[in-house]
DNA sequence: ATCGCTTGTTGACGCACATCAAAAAATCCG
DNA sequence: CGGATTTTTTGATGTGCGTCAACAAGCGAT
Protein backbone atom coordinates (compact mmCIF):
# COMPACT_ATOMS: atom_id res chain seq x y z
CA UNK A 1 0.00 0.00 0.00
CA UNK A 2 1.48 2.89 -1.43
CA UNK A 3 1.70 6.10 1.04
CA UNK A 4 -0.74 8.85 -1.00
CA UNK A 5 2.29 11.97 -0.22
CA UNK A 6 5.22 10.89 -1.26
CA UNK A 7 8.53 11.39 0.99
CA UNK A 8 9.68 13.86 -1.59
CA UNK A 9 10.07 16.96 0.41
CA UNK A 10 9.21 18.94 -2.97
CA UNK A 11 5.79 17.41 -2.95
CA UNK A 12 5.07 17.87 0.64
CA UNK A 13 5.88 21.45 0.39
CA UNK A 14 2.64 23.25 2.06
CA UNK A 15 1.55 27.18 1.73
CA UNK A 16 -0.57 29.46 3.57
CA UNK A 17 -3.87 29.31 1.50
CA UNK A 18 -7.44 31.12 1.93
CA UNK A 19 -10.42 30.11 -0.34
CA UNK A 20 -11.44 33.92 0.48
CA UNK A 21 -9.05 36.14 -1.30
CA UNK A 22 -8.31 33.16 -3.94
CA UNK A 23 -8.69 34.44 -7.19
CA UNK A 24 -10.23 31.44 -8.47
CA UNK A 25 -13.19 31.20 -5.93
CA UNK A 26 -15.65 32.25 -8.95
CA UNK A 27 -14.25 29.05 -10.68
CA UNK A 28 -14.15 26.40 -7.90
CA UNK A 29 -15.49 24.98 -5.01
CA UNK A 30 -16.45 28.39 -3.38
CA UNK A 31 -18.99 29.21 -5.79
CA UNK A 32 -21.97 31.35 -4.92
CA UNK A 33 -20.58 31.30 -0.60
CA UNK A 34 -21.63 34.52 1.97
CA UNK A 35 -18.34 35.96 3.05
CA UNK A 36 -18.81 34.06 6.33
CA UNK A 37 -19.17 30.93 4.69
CA UNK A 38 -15.95 31.78 2.69
CA UNK A 39 -14.19 32.15 6.20
CA UNK A 40 -15.12 28.76 7.31
CA UNK A 41 -13.87 27.55 4.51
CA UNK A 42 -10.64 29.03 4.86
CA UNK A 43 -10.76 26.75 7.53
CA UNK A 44 -11.24 23.67 5.66
CA UNK A 45 -9.07 24.43 3.08
CA UNK A 46 -5.69 24.70 4.93
CA UNK A 47 -3.40 23.53 2.68
CA UNK A 48 -1.64 23.35 -0.09
CA UNK A 49 1.34 20.94 -2.32
CA UNK A 50 3.52 21.32 -4.77
CA UNK A 51 3.49 18.65 -7.24
CA UNK A 52 6.46 18.91 -10.13
CA UNK A 53 5.71 17.99 -13.94
CA UNK A 54 5.49 14.30 -14.83
CA UNK A 55 5.35 13.48 -10.92
CA UNK A 56 1.74 11.86 -9.63
CA UNK A 57 -0.29 13.76 -7.42
CA UNK A 58 -2.59 10.04 -5.87
CA UNK A 59 -2.01 7.29 -8.15
CA UNK A 60 -5.26 4.21 -8.87
CA UNK A 61 -5.33 2.28 -5.45
CA UNK A 62 -4.10 4.90 -2.91
CA UNK A 63 -6.28 5.27 -0.17
CA UNK A 64 -8.58 8.39 -0.75
CA UNK A 65 -7.93 11.09 1.69
CA UNK A 66 -8.71 14.39 -0.12
CA UNK A 67 -9.98 15.92 -3.03
CA UNK A 68 -7.58 18.35 -4.76
CA UNK A 69 -8.26 22.05 -6.10
CA UNK A 70 -6.00 22.78 -8.90
CA UNK A 71 -4.46 26.26 -7.74
CA UNK A 72 -2.04 26.23 -10.75
CA UNK A 73 -0.74 23.99 -13.54
CA UNK A 74 -2.33 21.40 -15.66
CA UNK A 75 -2.94 17.41 -14.76
CA UNK A 76 -4.47 14.56 -16.38
CA UNK A 77 -6.49 11.97 -15.22
CA UNK A 78 -5.01 8.29 -16.56
CA UNK A 79 -6.24 4.55 -15.56
CA UNK A 80 -4.09 1.83 -16.72
CA UNK A 81 -5.36 -1.48 -17.56
CA UNK A 82 -3.52 -4.93 -16.39
CA UNK A 83 -1.72 -5.26 -19.78
CA UNK A 84 -0.31 -2.24 -19.88
CA UNK A 85 -3.01 -0.33 -21.99
CA UNK A 86 -3.52 2.87 -20.49
CA UNK A 87 -5.82 6.20 -21.61
CA UNK A 88 -6.44 9.70 -20.09
CA UNK A 89 -9.71 10.22 -18.70
CA UNK A 90 -9.38 13.87 -18.80
CA UNK A 91 -7.35 16.86 -18.47
CA UNK A 92 -7.91 19.34 -15.47
CA UNK A 93 -6.29 22.64 -15.20
CA UNK A 94 -6.76 25.55 -12.50
CA UNK A 95 -10.34 25.27 -10.37
CA UNK A 96 -11.20 22.34 -11.30
CA UNK A 97 -11.36 19.53 -8.53
CA UNK A 98 -9.16 15.77 -8.87
CA UNK A 99 -10.11 12.91 -6.52
CA UNK A 100 -13.78 12.97 -6.70
CA UNK A 101 -13.44 9.27 -8.07
CA UNK A 102 -11.96 8.03 -4.91
CA UNK A 103 -14.78 8.54 -2.99
CA UNK A 104 -17.30 5.53 -4.01
CA UNK A 105 -14.62 2.81 -2.56
CA UNK A 106 -11.92 4.65 -0.44
CA UNK A 107 -9.56 4.30 -2.92
CA UNK A 108 -8.10 5.72 -6.08
CA UNK A 109 -9.50 4.73 -9.17
CA UNK A 110 -6.69 6.48 -11.63
CA UNK A 111 -3.65 8.42 -11.79
CA UNK A 112 -3.39 12.06 -11.39
CA UNK A 113 -0.07 13.22 -13.15
CA UNK A 114 0.88 17.16 -13.28
CA UNK A 115 1.65 17.89 -17.12
CA UNK A 116 3.57 20.66 -15.21
CA UNK A 117 4.52 22.51 -12.59
CA UNK A 118 1.66 22.68 -10.50
CA UNK A 119 0.07 23.82 -6.81
CA UNK A 120 -2.91 22.02 -5.52
CA UNK A 121 -5.03 23.21 -2.56
CA UNK A 122 -5.82 20.20 -0.58
CA UNK A 123 -9.01 19.16 1.14
CA UNK A 124 -9.89 16.55 3.28
CA UNK A 125 -12.92 14.50 2.35
CA UNK A 126 -13.71 14.19 6.06
CA UNK A 127 -13.99 17.67 7.33
CA UNK A 128 -15.36 18.71 3.79
CA UNK A 129 -18.36 16.01 4.50
CA UNK A 130 -19.24 17.73 8.01
CA UNK A 131 -19.20 21.34 6.44
CA UNK A 132 -21.29 20.70 3.65
CA UNK A 133 -23.86 19.58 6.41
CA UNK A 134 -24.07 22.93 7.67
CA UNK A 135 -23.76 25.02 4.69
CA UNK A 136 -26.79 24.11 1.89
CA UNK A 137 -25.00 26.75 -0.28
CA UNK A 138 -21.53 24.17 -0.47
CA UNK A 139 -23.74 21.13 -0.43
CA UNK A 140 -25.02 22.31 -3.14
CA UNK A 141 -22.41 23.19 -5.30
CA UNK A 142 -20.41 20.45 -4.21
CA UNK A 143 -23.31 18.33 -5.88
CA UNK A 144 -23.17 20.40 -8.93
CA UNK A 145 -19.52 19.76 -9.53
CA UNK A 146 -20.12 15.87 -9.01
CA UNK A 147 -23.34 15.81 -11.01
CA UNK A 148 -20.71 18.12 -14.00
CA UNK A 149 -18.43 15.48 -14.02
CA UNK A 150 -20.85 13.21 -14.71
CA UNK A 151 -22.16 15.24 -17.93
CA UNK A 152 -18.90 16.32 -19.26
CA UNK A 153 -17.82 12.14 -18.73
CA UNK A 154 -21.33 11.63 -21.01
CA UNK A 155 -19.70 13.93 -23.48
CA UNK A 156 -16.59 12.19 -24.03
CA UNK A 157 -18.53 9.09 -24.38
CA UNK A 158 -20.76 10.47 -27.27
CA UNK A 159 -17.61 11.49 -28.64
CA UNK A 160 -15.67 8.20 -28.47
CA UNK A 161 -18.65 6.26 -29.76
CA UNK A 162 -20.41 8.67 -32.23
CA UNK A 163 -17.62 11.37 -33.47
CA UNK A 164 -14.79 11.04 -36.12
CA UNK A 165 -11.59 11.73 -35.59
CA UNK A 166 -11.59 15.15 -36.93
CA UNK A 167 -14.69 15.85 -34.74
CA UNK A 168 -13.52 14.82 -31.94
CA UNK A 169 -10.24 17.09 -32.08
CA UNK A 170 -12.46 19.70 -32.92
CA UNK A 171 -14.50 18.73 -29.74
CA UNK A 172 -11.51 18.62 -27.75
CA UNK A 173 -10.14 22.29 -29.32
CA UNK A 174 -13.49 23.60 -28.56
CA UNK A 175 -14.01 22.74 -24.74
CA UNK A 176 -9.91 23.47 -23.82
CA UNK A 177 -10.31 27.33 -25.66
CA UNK A 178 -13.89 27.88 -23.65
CA UNK A 179 -12.65 26.59 -20.34
CA UNK A 180 -9.24 29.12 -20.82
CA UNK A 181 -11.29 32.08 -21.98
CA UNK A 182 -13.52 31.10 -18.78
CA UNK A 183 -9.95 31.73 -16.99
CA UNK A 184 -9.85 35.09 -18.76
CA UNK A 185 -7.31 33.31 -21.35
CA UNK A 186 -7.74 34.28 -25.26
CA UNK A 187 -10.17 32.37 -26.70
CA UNK A 188 -8.44 32.04 -29.74
CA UNK A 189 -4.44 31.44 -28.68
CA UNK A 190 -3.42 28.31 -26.84
CA UNK A 191 -0.48 26.63 -25.57
CA UNK A 192 -1.00 22.60 -25.50
CA UNK A 193 0.22 21.25 -22.18
CA UNK A 194 0.19 17.42 -23.18
CA UNK A 195 1.57 15.96 -26.33
CA UNK A 196 0.10 14.47 -29.27
CA UNK A 197 -0.05 10.86 -28.35
CA UNK A 198 -2.14 12.16 -24.96
CA UNK A 199 -4.23 13.68 -26.49
CA UNK A 200 -4.71 10.69 -28.89
CA UNK A 201 -5.49 8.50 -25.95
CA UNK A 202 -7.91 10.84 -24.42
CA UNK A 203 -9.92 11.26 -28.01
CA UNK A 204 -9.55 7.13 -28.30
CA UNK A 205 -6.59 8.15 -31.73
CA UNK A 206 -3.42 6.84 -32.26
CA UNK A 207 -0.91 10.14 -32.06
CA UNK A 208 -0.35 10.00 -35.58
CA UNK A 209 -3.84 10.29 -36.87
CA UNK A 210 -4.08 13.66 -33.86
CA UNK A 211 -1.07 14.88 -36.29
CA UNK A 212 -2.75 14.28 -39.26
CA UNK A 213 -6.19 16.28 -38.21
CA UNK A 214 -3.64 19.11 -36.99
CA UNK A 215 -1.96 19.34 -40.44
CA UNK A 216 -5.40 18.46 -42.00
CA UNK A 217 -7.28 21.64 -39.88
CA UNK A 218 -3.45 23.94 -40.39
CA UNK A 219 -4.34 23.55 -44.57
CA UNK A 220 -8.04 24.25 -44.70
CA UNK A 221 -7.13 27.54 -42.65
CA UNK A 222 -8.94 26.32 -39.27
CA UNK A 223 -6.35 26.23 -37.19
CA UNK A 224 -2.31 27.79 -37.04
CA UNK A 225 -0.04 24.99 -35.56
CA UNK A 226 3.21 25.40 -34.66
CA UNK A 227 4.14 22.88 -32.21
CA UNK A 228 2.22 23.56 -29.00
CA UNK A 229 1.07 26.65 -30.13
CA UNK A 230 -2.07 27.06 -31.58
CA UNK A 231 -3.99 29.44 -32.97
CA UNK A 232 -7.99 28.86 -33.44
CA UNK A 233 -8.46 30.94 -37.39
CA UNK A 234 -11.88 29.58 -37.97
CA UNK A 235 -13.94 28.49 -34.67
CA UNK A 236 -16.84 28.61 -36.59
CA UNK A 237 -15.98 26.05 -38.67
CA UNK A 238 -14.85 23.69 -35.54
CA UNK A 239 -18.27 24.37 -34.24
CA UNK A 240 -19.61 23.56 -37.51
CA UNK A 241 -17.29 20.25 -37.43
CA UNK A 242 -18.99 19.22 -34.07
CA UNK A 243 -22.29 19.66 -34.58
CA UNK A 244 -23.34 18.91 -38.34
CA UNK A 245 -20.70 16.22 -38.72
CA UNK A 246 -21.45 14.94 -42.41
CA UNK A 247 -21.05 11.28 -41.36
CA UNK B 1 -56.69 1.76 -7.79
CA UNK B 2 -60.14 3.58 -7.99
CA UNK B 3 -60.24 5.89 -10.45
CA UNK B 4 -60.63 4.89 -14.04
CA UNK B 5 -57.79 4.61 -16.09
CA UNK B 6 -57.25 7.44 -18.80
CA UNK B 7 -54.07 7.43 -20.70
CA UNK B 8 -52.23 9.54 -18.70
CA UNK B 9 -52.87 8.70 -15.67
CA UNK B 10 -51.33 5.63 -16.09
CA UNK B 11 -47.94 7.36 -16.14
CA UNK B 12 -48.83 9.51 -13.07
CA UNK B 13 -49.98 6.48 -11.27
CA UNK B 14 -48.43 6.75 -7.45
CA UNK B 15 -48.12 3.69 -4.95
CA UNK B 16 -47.37 3.47 -1.26
CA UNK B 17 -43.74 2.97 -0.84
CA UNK B 18 -41.55 2.27 1.93
CA UNK B 19 -37.58 2.00 2.07
CA UNK B 20 -37.85 0.27 4.87
CA UNK B 21 -39.65 -2.96 3.81
CA UNK B 22 -37.55 -2.51 0.04
CA UNK B 23 -36.13 -5.87 -0.68
CA UNK B 24 -33.53 -3.70 -2.67
CA UNK B 25 -32.75 -1.84 0.57
CA UNK B 26 -29.33 -3.38 0.19
CA UNK B 27 -28.54 -1.76 -3.08
CA UNK B 28 -30.33 1.31 -3.50
CA UNK B 29 -29.60 4.76 -1.66
CA UNK B 30 -30.45 3.48 2.06
CA UNK B 31 -27.50 1.03 1.76
CA UNK B 32 -25.76 1.47 5.89
CA UNK B 33 -28.60 3.30 7.35
CA UNK B 34 -30.06 2.53 11.09
CA UNK B 35 -33.92 1.74 11.67
CA UNK B 36 -34.68 5.00 12.37
CA UNK B 37 -33.09 6.58 9.49
CA UNK B 38 -34.45 4.15 7.25
CA UNK B 39 -37.91 5.28 8.50
CA UNK B 40 -37.01 8.76 7.88
CA UNK B 41 -36.06 7.94 4.57
CA UNK B 42 -39.59 7.12 3.87
CA UNK B 43 -41.37 10.26 4.56
CA UNK B 44 -39.02 11.04 1.57
CA UNK B 45 -39.50 8.64 -0.92
CA UNK B 46 -43.05 8.80 -0.62
CA UNK B 47 -44.43 7.96 -4.25
CA UNK B 48 -43.69 5.59 -7.12
CA UNK B 49 -44.02 6.33 -10.58
CA UNK B 50 -44.91 3.70 -13.33
CA UNK B 51 -43.52 3.95 -16.77
CA UNK B 52 -44.28 2.09 -19.78
CA UNK B 53 -41.77 0.69 -22.19
CA UNK B 54 -40.51 2.85 -24.62
CA UNK B 55 -42.28 5.85 -22.60
CA UNK B 56 -39.71 8.39 -21.25
CA UNK B 57 -39.05 9.01 -17.62
CA UNK B 58 -37.41 12.51 -18.54
CA UNK B 59 -35.90 14.32 -21.57
CA UNK B 60 -33.01 16.39 -22.29
CA UNK B 61 -34.13 19.77 -21.21
CA UNK B 62 -36.50 18.86 -18.84
CA UNK B 63 -36.29 20.76 -15.52
CA UNK B 64 -34.39 18.55 -13.04
CA UNK B 65 -36.37 18.27 -9.60
CA UNK B 66 -36.36 14.47 -8.70
CA UNK B 67 -33.54 11.64 -8.83
CA UNK B 68 -35.37 8.34 -9.28
CA UNK B 69 -34.47 4.80 -7.94
CA UNK B 70 -35.40 2.01 -10.31
CA UNK B 71 -37.64 -0.38 -8.10
CA UNK B 72 -38.91 -2.76 -10.89
CA UNK B 73 -38.02 -2.68 -14.74
CA UNK B 74 -35.17 -1.53 -17.07
CA UNK B 75 -34.07 1.42 -18.57
CA UNK B 76 -31.57 3.51 -20.75
CA UNK B 77 -30.10 6.77 -20.72
CA UNK B 78 -29.49 8.45 -23.97
CA UNK B 79 -28.14 11.67 -25.63
CA UNK B 80 -28.64 13.02 -28.67
CA UNK B 81 -27.10 15.47 -30.64
CA UNK B 82 -28.94 18.24 -33.01
CA UNK B 83 -28.11 16.42 -36.37
CA UNK B 84 -29.97 13.04 -35.25
CA UNK B 85 -27.03 11.08 -33.53
CA UNK B 86 -27.75 9.67 -30.22
CA UNK B 87 -26.00 7.35 -27.71
CA UNK B 88 -26.90 5.23 -25.38
CA UNK B 89 -25.04 6.30 -22.22
CA UNK B 90 -25.94 3.31 -19.58
CA UNK B 91 -28.40 1.00 -19.04
CA UNK B 92 -30.29 0.66 -15.80
CA UNK B 93 -31.87 -1.80 -13.70
CA UNK B 94 -33.65 -2.21 -10.38
CA UNK B 95 -31.74 -0.48 -7.10
CA UNK B 96 -29.64 2.46 -9.39
CA UNK B 97 -30.36 5.90 -9.44
CA UNK B 98 -31.62 7.70 -12.38
CA UNK B 99 -31.23 11.73 -12.95
CA UNK B 100 -27.99 12.31 -11.43
CA UNK B 101 -27.37 14.13 -14.72
CA UNK B 102 -29.31 17.03 -13.84
CA UNK B 103 -28.38 17.99 -10.33
CA UNK B 104 -25.06 20.28 -12.02
CA UNK B 105 -27.41 22.98 -14.73
CA UNK B 106 -31.30 21.82 -12.77
CA UNK B 107 -31.98 20.39 -16.41
CA UNK B 108 -31.48 16.62 -17.78
CA UNK B 109 -29.04 16.60 -20.25
CA UNK B 110 -30.02 13.11 -21.23
CA UNK B 111 -33.31 11.04 -21.81
CA UNK B 112 -34.29 8.12 -19.75
CA UNK B 113 -36.41 5.69 -21.75
CA UNK B 114 -37.96 2.41 -20.03
CA UNK B 115 -37.00 -0.74 -22.07
CA UNK B 116 -40.01 -3.04 -20.09
CA UNK B 117 -42.80 -1.64 -18.42
CA UNK B 118 -40.90 -0.11 -15.01
CA UNK B 119 -41.76 1.43 -11.63
CA UNK B 120 -39.24 4.35 -9.98
CA UNK B 121 -39.46 5.78 -6.66
CA UNK B 122 -39.80 9.52 -6.66
CA UNK B 123 -36.97 11.29 -4.76
CA UNK B 124 -37.71 14.82 -4.71
CA UNK B 125 -33.97 16.36 -4.90
CA UNK B 126 -34.31 19.43 -2.47
CA UNK B 127 -36.13 16.98 0.29
CA UNK B 128 -33.34 14.80 -0.15
CA UNK B 129 -30.33 17.82 0.40
CA UNK B 130 -32.40 18.38 3.14
CA UNK B 131 -32.01 15.17 4.43
CA UNK B 132 -28.31 15.10 3.57
CA UNK B 133 -27.51 17.54 6.31
CA UNK B 134 -29.21 15.40 8.54
CA UNK B 135 -28.13 12.17 8.31
CA UNK B 136 -24.31 11.98 7.77
CA UNK B 137 -24.27 8.25 6.80
CA UNK B 138 -27.29 8.69 3.73
CA UNK B 139 -24.78 12.01 2.82
CA UNK B 140 -21.71 9.48 2.62
CA UNK B 141 -23.94 6.52 0.58
CA UNK B 142 -25.28 9.19 -1.73
CA UNK B 143 -21.73 10.78 -2.38
CA UNK B 144 -20.49 7.39 -3.05
CA UNK B 145 -23.51 6.67 -5.91
CA UNK B 146 -22.31 9.89 -7.70
CA UNK B 147 -18.51 9.10 -7.25
CA UNK B 148 -19.16 5.28 -8.60
CA UNK B 149 -21.06 7.22 -11.26
CA UNK B 150 -18.58 8.82 -12.46
CA UNK B 151 -16.11 5.88 -12.17
CA UNK B 152 -18.44 3.68 -14.15
CA UNK B 153 -18.11 6.64 -16.85
CA UNK B 154 -14.09 5.96 -16.80
CA UNK B 155 -14.97 2.75 -17.46
CA UNK B 156 -17.05 3.17 -20.48
CA UNK B 157 -14.64 5.36 -21.24
CA UNK B 158 -11.54 3.04 -21.41
CA UNK B 159 -13.64 0.87 -23.20
CA UNK B 160 -14.65 3.32 -26.17
CA UNK B 161 -11.25 4.90 -26.30
CA UNK B 162 -9.19 1.38 -26.04
CA UNK B 163 -11.04 -2.01 -26.56
CA UNK B 164 -11.84 -3.80 -29.62
CA UNK B 165 -15.24 -4.89 -30.57
CA UNK B 166 -15.29 -8.25 -29.18
CA UNK B 167 -13.64 -6.89 -26.17
CA UNK B 168 -16.14 -4.41 -25.71
CA UNK B 169 -18.74 -7.16 -26.30
CA UNK B 170 -17.13 -9.35 -23.59
CA UNK B 171 -16.82 -5.90 -20.82
CA UNK B 172 -20.68 -5.52 -21.26
CA UNK B 173 -21.72 -8.87 -20.40
CA UNK B 174 -19.82 -9.31 -17.47
CA UNK B 175 -20.79 -5.75 -16.57
CA UNK B 176 -24.47 -6.98 -17.23
CA UNK B 177 -24.00 -10.55 -15.31
CA UNK B 178 -22.50 -9.54 -12.84
CA UNK B 179 -24.99 -6.70 -11.79
CA UNK B 180 -27.72 -9.65 -12.53
CA UNK B 181 -25.73 -11.87 -9.41
CA UNK B 182 -25.70 -9.24 -7.15
CA UNK B 183 -29.93 -8.96 -7.66
CA UNK B 184 -29.99 -12.59 -6.89
CA UNK B 185 -30.03 -14.11 -10.79
CA UNK B 186 -28.16 -16.52 -12.14
CA UNK B 187 -24.49 -15.16 -13.41
CA UNK B 188 -25.01 -17.45 -16.67
CA UNK B 189 -28.13 -17.49 -17.81
CA UNK B 190 -29.56 -13.93 -19.07
CA UNK B 191 -32.34 -11.96 -21.22
CA UNK B 192 -31.16 -8.76 -22.91
CA UNK B 193 -33.64 -6.56 -22.65
CA UNK B 194 -32.25 -4.37 -25.27
CA UNK B 195 -31.58 -4.45 -28.88
CA UNK B 196 -27.98 -4.87 -31.48
CA UNK B 197 -28.71 -1.63 -32.24
CA UNK B 198 -28.79 -0.49 -28.55
CA UNK B 199 -26.16 -2.67 -27.33
CA UNK B 200 -24.22 -1.21 -30.13
CA UNK B 201 -24.96 2.66 -29.54
CA UNK B 202 -23.72 1.72 -25.88
CA UNK B 203 -21.09 0.44 -27.14
CA UNK B 204 -19.75 2.49 -30.26
CA UNK B 205 -20.40 0.16 -32.89
CA UNK B 206 -22.39 -0.86 -35.32
CA UNK B 207 -25.31 -3.61 -34.81
CA UNK B 208 -23.94 -5.26 -37.85
CA UNK B 209 -20.80 -5.79 -35.28
CA UNK B 210 -22.53 -6.70 -32.22
CA UNK B 211 -24.42 -9.34 -34.02
CA UNK B 212 -21.41 -10.95 -35.41
CA UNK B 213 -19.49 -10.50 -32.19
CA UNK B 214 -22.29 -12.81 -30.94
CA UNK B 215 -22.36 -15.08 -33.79
CA UNK B 216 -18.30 -15.45 -32.88
CA UNK B 217 -18.95 -15.89 -29.58
CA UNK B 218 -21.37 -18.61 -29.91
CA UNK B 219 -19.13 -20.33 -32.34
CA UNK B 220 -16.33 -20.40 -30.29
CA UNK B 221 -18.70 -21.90 -27.65
CA UNK B 222 -18.24 -19.20 -25.43
CA UNK B 223 -21.90 -17.87 -25.39
CA UNK B 224 -25.50 -19.84 -26.28
CA UNK B 225 -27.40 -17.38 -28.50
CA UNK B 226 -30.60 -17.75 -28.61
CA UNK B 227 -32.27 -14.18 -29.91
CA UNK B 228 -31.77 -12.20 -26.16
CA UNK B 229 -31.61 -15.64 -24.43
CA UNK B 230 -28.03 -15.61 -23.45
CA UNK B 231 -26.04 -18.40 -21.37
CA UNK B 232 -22.55 -17.73 -20.89
CA UNK B 233 -20.66 -21.26 -21.66
CA UNK B 234 -17.07 -20.09 -20.64
CA UNK B 235 -16.33 -16.98 -18.08
CA UNK B 236 -13.29 -17.61 -18.35
CA UNK B 237 -12.70 -16.50 -21.84
CA UNK B 238 -15.01 -13.35 -21.62
CA UNK B 239 -12.88 -12.44 -18.52
CA UNK B 240 -9.34 -13.06 -20.38
CA UNK B 241 -10.79 -11.02 -23.67
CA UNK B 242 -11.41 -7.94 -21.37
CA UNK B 243 -8.09 -8.34 -19.58
CA UNK B 244 -5.39 -9.73 -21.64
CA UNK B 245 -6.62 -8.43 -24.70
CA UNK B 246 -4.39 -9.23 -27.59
CA UNK B 247 -3.90 -6.27 -29.35
C1' DA C 1 -53.63 -17.69 -38.98
C1' DT C 2 -51.87 -13.82 -41.77
C1' DC C 3 -50.06 -9.38 -42.56
C1' DG C 4 -46.83 -5.78 -41.52
C1' DC C 5 -43.06 -4.12 -38.85
C1' DT C 6 -39.23 -4.49 -36.07
C1' DT C 7 -35.22 -7.04 -35.05
C1' DG C 8 -31.49 -10.04 -36.17
C1' DT C 9 -28.16 -12.60 -39.27
C1' DT C 10 -24.89 -12.96 -42.85
C1' DG C 11 -22.15 -11.74 -47.03
C1' DA C 12 -19.55 -8.51 -50.11
C1' DC C 13 -17.07 -4.48 -50.30
C1' DG C 14 -15.05 0.06 -48.88
C1' DC C 15 -13.02 3.35 -45.93
C1' DA C 16 -11.23 5.65 -41.80
C1' DC C 17 -7.97 4.93 -38.95
C1' DA C 18 -4.09 1.86 -37.25
C1' DT C 19 0.37 0.25 -38.13
C1' DC C 20 4.98 0.44 -39.68
C1' DA C 21 8.75 3.24 -40.95
C1' DA C 22 11.88 7.07 -41.40
C1' DA C 23 13.37 11.48 -40.80
C1' DA C 24 13.04 16.22 -38.91
C1' DA C 25 12.36 19.21 -35.11
C1' DA C 26 12.18 20.33 -30.41
C1' DT C 27 13.51 19.54 -25.76
C1' DC C 28 16.23 17.76 -22.12
C1' DC C 29 20.34 17.54 -19.55
C1' DG C 30 25.07 16.84 -18.17
C1' DC D 1 27.00 23.80 -25.93
C1' DG D 2 26.22 19.39 -27.96
C1' DG D 3 24.62 14.78 -27.86
C1' DA D 4 20.67 11.98 -26.42
C1' DT D 5 15.96 11.54 -26.02
C1' DT D 6 11.36 12.75 -26.88
C1' DT D 7 8.02 14.59 -29.80
C1' DT D 8 6.11 15.50 -34.22
C1' DT D 9 5.36 15.01 -39.07
C1' DT D 10 4.58 12.53 -43.23
C1' DG D 11 4.27 8.54 -46.37
C1' DA D 12 3.07 3.68 -47.53
C1' DT D 13 0.40 -0.10 -46.45
C1' DG D 14 -2.87 -3.02 -43.73
C1' DT D 15 -7.19 -4.09 -41.37
C1' DG D 16 -11.24 -3.85 -38.28
C1' DC D 17 -15.28 -2.23 -38.53
C1' DG D 18 -18.79 0.42 -41.19
C1' DT D 19 -21.81 0.37 -45.10
C1' DC D 20 -24.94 -1.63 -48.19
C1' DA D 21 -27.90 -5.27 -49.22
C1' DA D 22 -30.80 -9.31 -48.90
C1' DC D 23 -33.23 -12.28 -46.26
C1' DA D 24 -34.91 -14.68 -42.09
C1' DA D 25 -37.21 -14.67 -37.83
C1' DG D 26 -39.95 -12.74 -34.12
C1' DC D 27 -43.94 -10.41 -32.68
C1' DG D 28 -47.84 -7.47 -32.22
C1' DA D 29 -52.19 -6.24 -34.36
C1' DT D 30 -56.28 -7.50 -36.58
Amino acid sequence: MTEPHTAKAIDAATLKVACSTCNLRELCLPVGLSESELERLDTLVATRRAVHRSDTLFRSGDPFRALYAVRTGFFKLRVASQDGRDQVMGFQMAGELLGLDGIGTDRHSCDAVALEDSQVCVIYYDRLEHLLREFSELQRQFHKIMSREIVRDHGVMFLLGSMRAEERLAAFLLNLTQRLQARGFSASALVLRMTREEIGSYLGLKLETVSRAFSKFQDDGVLEVRQRQLRVLDEAALRQLVNVAPC
